[in-house]
DNA sequence: TTACAAATGCAACAATATTGTATTTAGAAA
DNA sequence: TTTCTAAATACAATATTGTTGCATTTGTAA
């Protein structure tokens, strides 16, 4: 689980950022905290269908500048959206950990705790970030297959 | 540059691959294999403005399978593609390099020559592949933003 | 040369994302 | 508490990317 937390933490986040505590604000940051794993914007759509798409595609957009949040794509290339853990700041990202995406489940998980192995790249690249992604079964989907074999 | 191949040779790729030879094809292979970038889709699209979309998605696609080339989405999602070097099998591609997007140009790079380092997940995760992306400037950019300095 | 599967072109549609603007509302100020 | 306003939301329109079905054309094997 990302990070327990209740509704007055979520407000407190808001402020923090100076936005305002909005009904639709603070189900997606509960939503996105609840889970271990990433939140794909259709599956955000469904389940928030009284809320504009207009509107949660603009909550994403300001949770990511605001360093809330940070936009991962799956192996199909659909956005996803998961919680910071890296302290992040306004328009300063840090989430340089790997991206697991589930080839069964679908799920894409942050494993925050895995760092990025240091390399070097050839002469006259200069990168400033990166991110390692990673396809195959999470622990859930390898411990059913394993069942079914047997 | 991806490495240099004659018309003759593109012909040769398609009839090893039991694709017909014809133009679309040939000309998508020719363009991908003289740049050393990825091609985005809507480059590619813009480019062959005079084939028809869905025939140039499935050129892609069937490229694809056949092991030709791979899709590598940018930092912005969109769909880039990129001849394969290493000995790509039809539905059984082993593309493991680092994706390179430069920030300034927006141009995809396969650092082909960059093995993936080896890392261990945490327990329970099962991983069959896994790509490193990198973001940052390319030699050209980082050049001309180093001649801006002075 | 013929025959036919494969490839292309075209039309329709689906999914995802953006922009502009009217209306509503959170929160500050009076 | 009430008033006021910038910010947020809702709604409408449009753009971009990708898919599906089918008619037509074409590469190639016989
Ligand atoms: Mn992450
Ligand atoms: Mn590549
Ligand atoms: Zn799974
Ligand atoms: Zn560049």
């Amino acid at each position: 689980m990302a990070q327990i937390k209740n509704n007055y933490q979520f407000e407190d986040m808001l402020q923090k950022h100076n936005l305002k505590k909005t009904g639709p604000r603070l189900r997606v940051l509960s939503m996105m905290y609840s889970k271990n794993t990433a939140t794909s914007q259709p599956d955000l759509e469904s389940v928030m269908n009284d809320i504009d798409r207009v509107t949660l595609y603009r909550i994403l957009n300001v949770f990511e500048e605001k360093g809330i949040i940070h936009k991962v794509f799956d192996l199909n290339g659909t956005a996803n959206y998961a919680v910071c853990h890296s302290n992040c700041q306004e328009n300063h990202h840090h989430d340089e950990h790997l991206h697991f995406n589930c080839t069964a489940c679908k799920n894409v998980y942050c494993l925050n705790e895995l760092n990025m192995p240091r390399l070097n790249l050839p002469s006259g690249f200069e990168a400033q970030s990166f991110t390692l992604y990673a396809s195959g079964l999470c622990p859930k989907c390898s411990k059913k297959q394993a069942a079914k074999v047997n």
